[in-house]
DNA sequence: CTAGGGTTAG
């Protein structure tokens, strides 16, 4: 794929200028039907929201491999249509298409979302059969769906026998044990790493809130040196939650004026 | 070539 059609590609502003841009490709037979250049289509109109032309797309695909089944899947969750992901993986592996790690991760959120966890262990068995037992990506999708499916114990089983553990897995813990009401062990791990982002910071204090020990969610907020807007709202709907307003409001002055644009531009951008 | 953790979910 040369340069030139890759600016082009990212220069697609609107779903119309990227079908046109397809029609374009379509022209050339071998281009358009390269594994590479089928898979940035999918991702695209995933992009632009456009489930529907995505699978019409991929429809055409004689023998879509792992990646391409992939982006129609993401493509699915993206649009929170959690069964239709679900359906289309197992699709896949009734058409002999063996899933990719990343193909597991991209079926998490179904999973959780739908509240699945019988699913998801036969999903992830399957997987580890397929060996991604030790996978980095694979395990923390299991940690997060298990975590949110309340099994903090399987979650944390899986924790401990990962031989390698990134911020993502940390974090998914953390988080994990905060929304199960168990801020101890949130904290246990948090005091325990190495580096901590303000996702580890907002997830323990988010936890507290959870668990009721507002204090302790307040003093940590106040020692967190790496505040952003999550970490800000937090603490707002934290307070609001157990019906302390003046606190929330507090907080919510307290903040700085840049924050306050964020949420602003966010908000425009979506009008 | 791909995913993922904290706000925010009805």
């Amino acid at each position: 794929m040369n340069p030139s059609m890759l600016r082009l590609l990212n220069r697609a502003q609107s779903l119309k200028s990227l079908k046109y841009i397809h029609a374009r490709v379509l022209i050339d037979v071998s281009l358009a039907s390269s594994d590479l250049v089928l898979n940035m289509f999918l991702r695209l109109y995933e992009r632009f929201g456009s489930i529907q032309y995505a699978h019409k797309l991929f429809d055409q695909i004689p023998q879509p491999n792992a990646f391409l089944w992939t982006a129609l899947i993401h493509a699915y969750v993206g649009n929170r249509s959690y069964l239709e992901a679900l359906y289309l993986l197992s699709e896949m592996w009734e058409d002999s298409v063996l899933p990719s790690n990343f193909t597991l991760a991209s079926v998490r959120k179904s999973l959780a979302r739908l509240e699945r966890v019988r699913d998801g262990k036969t999903v992830y068995g399957l997987g580890f059969k397929c060996g991604f037992c030790s996978d980095l990506i694979v395990q923390n999708a299991v940690i997060d769906l298990f975590m949110r499916c309340g099994e903090v114990d399987l979650a944390r089983r899986v924790f401990d026998g990962m031989e390698e553990k990134d911020l993502v897995s940390w974090n998914s813990m953390i988080s994990g044990y905060g929304h199960n009401g168990r801020a101890n062990l949130a904290r246990k791990l948090f005091d325990g790493m190495l580096d901590r982002n303000a996702i580890s910071w907002t997830s323990l204090v988010q936890g507290y809130f959870k668990a009721g020990d507002i204090k302790e969610a307040k003093m940590l907020f106040d020692r967190m040196t790496t505040k952003d807007l999550a970490s800000w709202n937090v603490m707002v709907s934290g307070f609001l939650d157990v019906g302390d307003v003046d606190s929330a409001q507090s907080v919510f002055e307290a903040m700085p004026a840049s924050r306050c644009w964020d949420v602003e531009l966010d908000d425009f951008r979506v009008l």
